[in-house]
DNA sequence: ATAATTTGATTATACGTTAAATCAAAAAAG
DNA sequence: CTTTTTTGATTTAACGTATAATCAAATTAT
């Protein structure tokens, strides 16, 4: 690697004014425009490449966010990472990304993505996802935490998945459905129980049941073709868009019409939710919204030098219904961001 | 930050046996067992993280890969980059990544992503999708390219999609198939074209239609009816499973029975094809092997010092079919992978 | 008892950069 | 013509770390 100093011997200069050339900065040096031009082509022929190390230590900041996620391949994930870069591009920050992926493997060699991010520089931090508590003292810079699963852990944001059947089981129940399903029996079926609960209806009208949406789950779909016809249940929550497709497939294709004999909502707000037919009726999480508080957050922090673990604020965002047809509404359908349609980008 | 120096004093030490101590490293310097606890001790209490401009100013290489994508939504780029984060993390590689998006935009002010990155001390890069021509003077380090849309810019890598139409239209014909449609009119539709022509088949029988797959699309839904009713085209391949799942819920709830009177092959080999019903035959694109591939070569380019782009190999990858039951296939399907649905891993 | 070795450290130095302090020569001001 | 200012630089120092070179004291060998 080319070095300030060779550009330097051959312009016949000291190697400070090759710096203050190439950085535009006085520095209280004055450099004549001939010997300017010639470090600059210099500098260019020889492809210099300033090194970050020497310039971090002597104080030069680029200023530099770290985006830890554990994993890129769920879509939540990439929106939020997405959306995030783009704020702080526009920001003026420069974005490392790194993933705490295979961690869980290797608690013995502590985190490395952490380490190596944090020892490049940063000066701010936002985690997507699971950490583990070690991470702790070694985030003593600014940071937030988005969507952590695990209860006894921090975080900053969350997104209030309850609340989102919740409201799904309320949606039905103006189409006047009573007897629900609901794909789950986590957080999301304690929504729907809620709803019921509020409604003054009896349990057994909400059914709790779980399925992997595989091809080769035959029971599952016997049992949901019972409970439809022999036990009149009419509508449906699904744990996420994709499921919510193949059981509409399935029931068409068992001369069933959707909506008419019978309802569904997806989870998720996948984009994918538009190409059904009927589009799906979906909860929308709102990770734009998430983006956009994280982001402010951050630079909240970073401005009056918050180590942020101690204070977070665990707020949880409420997610929303997107109609499409698929819950027996008249289809309004938005179509704004179908031109990627295997994106994970519905989100008005 | 608290640093080596601070330590030493109140070991009552100098500074490079905390250096010593700390990194386990002989360096020559002998140290009593008692200090040694005394310095790890005062280091864990105060939190030491090691600063990495420092580290790496003196030589000290963490091997780093950079990953740079022009975005990180797309499933195929996710996929891409998580298998290749996997692997070099495996060999005991860091990986950073980070994005050029937005500096289409941004001409002028160069390309900031890459050229951040570089600055950090990277060992090689891997480039996903499009970059441009300035790029290339900055990568003057080992680097291969991956899927680059440009055909006058270089590529190692890129996968055929000519051969994916090619593949699946061959297979349609195999179920006697005779007149098809394809969802494109660039890359693709020309696939097809030469299955025709080597077929003998005339062109004619072949129709390229382009849709959005968008629910308001009313013209092209009432046009591909138009294609199957009087035309009696009985097979399509479609751009990507999210509109080859839509096609086949609209000719379903049409009355139409899939594969029986209509066959679907889907493409991209998204999981989201097994969550149809039946699920989705599809083309899919050999991002693991293409991960292998390029994981392999940088390490190479690595060994030997290559600077990537003069050399580039400009190889294409072929994409291979996977068989759900929506061409007419006994439908076979591996579920490897449906734990995560919405994620884009079907691939063997 | 003296020389040689081992133990446990210290001091000096270098990595590449940038900013501050300094300086010589030329130009402008008196 | 001398003094001051401006121009165009050079030299020095510092960022935090890790290694090499050095060194004093303690221990062992002769």
């Amino acid at each position: 690697m080319i070095k300030l100093k060779e550009i330097a011997v051959l312009a016949g200069v000291s190697q400070p004014v090759v710096s203050a050339v190439l950085n535009n900065t006085g520095g209280g040096i004055r450099v004549s425009e001939e010997k300017r031009r010639k470090i600059r082509v210099l500098a260019d022929e020889l492809g210099y490449v300033p090194n970050y190390a020497a310039q971090k230590l002597r104080g030069r900041q680029t200023p530099t966010i770290g985006i830890i996620s554990d994993g890129f391949q769920n879509p939540m994930q990439t929106v939020l990472v997405s959306q995030l870069m783009r704020k702080f591009y526009k920001k003026g920050y420069f974005v490392l990304l790194s993933s705490n992926i295979d961690d869980e493997n290797k608690q013995a060699q502590g985190h490395v993505a952490i380490r190596e991010l944090l020892s490049r520089g940063l000066d701010g931090v936002i985690l997507i996802g699971s950490y583990t508590q070690n991470m702790k003292k070694l985030l003593n810079l600014p940071c937030v935490i988005l969507r952590n699963p695990h209860p006894e852990q921090h975080f900053d944001f969350n997104i209030d998945s309850e609340t989102g059947t919740f409201l799904a089981v309320k949606h039905l129940f103006e189409h006047e459905h009573k007897k629900i399903i609901v794909l789950d029996s986590g957080i999301k079926y304690s929504g729907a129980r809620k709803a019921f609960q509020e409604a003054d209806l009896p349990m057994d009208y909400l059914k709790s049941f779980v399925t992997s949406g595989r091809e080769e789950d035959k029971d599952v779909k016997d049992e949901l073709l019972r409970l439809i016809h022999d036990e009149n249940f009419t509508a449906l929550v699904s744990s996420n868009d994709f499921i919510a497709g193949r059981i509409m497939s399935f029931l068409q294709s068992n001369g069933l019409r959707i909506p008419e004999d019978f309802a569904l909502i997806g989870y998720n707000g996948s984009a994918f939710g538009r190409f059904t037919f009927p589009p799906l009726t979906t909860v929308v999480q709102p990770l734009k919204l998430m983006a956009e508080k994280a982001f402010e957050l951050l630079l909240q922090r970073m401005g009056k030098n918050i180590n942020g673990i101690e204070h977070c604020k665990a707020e949880m965002i409420t997610p929303y219904l997107s109609y499409g047809g698929s819950c027996g509404c008249k289809a309004q359908v938005v179509n704004e961001l179908i031109n990627r349609p295997e994106t994970f980008t519905l989100e008005k």
